[in-house]
DNA sequence: TCGACGAATTGGTACGACCTCTACCGTCCG
DNA sequence: CGGACGGTAGAGGTCGTACCAATTCGTCGA
């Protein structure tokens, strides 16, 4: 894919790949700062306005961070960093995709449940009781689905592949904000959630990668065929 | 997640968030023709300029298209439109982020192998087929490169899930697939990455998705190998 | 009837002006 | 002498206008 000597191609679009081939090439680093919006502008020869779209653009990608007034500088590039827009697609996507977002899902937390038996310590074991009985003294549907987040959360981090983290995070906020949105406790969902973080967490205690795989997998199923009940009349 | 009130956040932004609930409102549909740039500005009670970032951003994102002359329309939103970023990860992500990605494949790569299985029709079998002669007879690194892509590619589609497919495209993206073969020739891996290619072709054949679901382990986890040996020594 | 021209529309680019926030530095008071 | 205050230059944020370029579509002429 050589770039096609600036063909049929908006000045905007080779700014930004101009940008995104200087970082791959370590020209500029993680947390350095850039030039001026004005002086990188003159660098590529373009006006400050389209430079600015091409600065956003990689902003919302968060390849880029502006800082009122302090200048312009490369993020740390961590997944967490670049993933986050990973969420948005989650926001938007509607009827099929919601399925398949699940589905994956279903394939990413049993992994991460088994490689977090083999890694997690006992303040991240503490955590997930905490926020097992947290979650079942909420009251706000908000509430629980927080403390609900959460739990999976610390599973993700403790698997230690923050890529794997950053996407199952995107994949999640999607299905808990539409849980809150429905009302948790309809059809007496609640209590079997619990049940199945705790299949989950016991199997954790227990150091058993395969237990917690299954149980994770048993977990997000019922998600999935919540899912698919839903499909179609949401967005 | 209320939007906190215009608290301190740039016009821009709000612009963005405000198109994206929208569209996730189900108010601006997939395809669907937006308002000009200019009545949009004034809509939202800002400048054109500041308009026409949020739109770059979210033309990057993959939700909106503009087309020049025509006006800015709405994108069918499927995975492969909104994922297109991903791909943009993998191209700036070095060190150890580039094993967690590997790692984040050899986990869904043989999910989707196993599906495949039970899914893919002659048609696709023959594909795999063709991709693996053309990637014997190849002779620049570029074209076998391609064709390697090209036959994960068939497995993927034919696994039915394109949020699953568009992921792994952005896993897979050539830069990083480049970066990849580059060191691999020099150890003389193409016959093995050849007969781990065929026995994942096989499984297929044989509609077997744990012989499948191994295969495809067996081949991402050399992949793996590789990315481990490397960690630490590119840009 | 149909094709070509041209005006209106719409995104793309460029300046230039001004505002707001940040960081830095010199000065003044304790 | 040292820390707090305040000013100032520099950076991003916003705005408005003007003009370019691609598309669209209606109109006019062959």
């Amino acid at each position: 894919m050589t770039d096609d000597a600036g063909a049929r191609t908006t000045v905007t679009q080779r700014a930004i790949d101009e940008i995104k081939t200087r970082i791959a090439m370590g020209e500029f680093a993680p947390g350095q700062r850039l030039p001026t919006e004005r002086d990188l502008a003159a660098d590529l020869g373009l006006s400050r306005s389209s430079m600015r779209e091409a600065i956003r653009a990689l902003t919302v990608m968060g390849v880029l961070e502006a800082r009122h007034g302090a200048g312009i500088y490369v993020t740390r590039l961590e997944p967490g960093d670049l993933l986050e827009t990973f969420g948005v697609v989650a926001e938007i996507s509607r009827g099929d995709t919601l399925l398949h977002l699940v589905q994956v899902r279903k394939i990413l937390e049993p992994a991460a449940a088994a490689a977090a038996a083999a890694r997690i310590d006992e303040a991240g074991l503490a955590r997930l009781r905490a926020e097992m009985t947290a979650m079942e003294r909420g009251t706000t549907a908000e509430e629980i689905v927080g403390h609900d987040l959460e739990f999976h959360r610390v599973i993700t981090e403790a698997a230690g592949n923050p890529v794997l983290g950053a996407i199952l995070d995107g994949l999640n906020s999607r299905t808990f904000r539409a849980r809150v949105w429905r009302g948790y406790r309809e059809e007496g969902v609640f209590p079997r959630t619990y049940h199945e973080h705790d299949a989950i967490y016991r199997a954790l205690v227990e150091r058993d990668p395969d237990g917690a795989r299954v149980a994770a997998a048993v977990h997000i199923g019922a998600v999935e065929e919540w899912a698919r009940r839903q499909r179609g009349d949401e967005g």
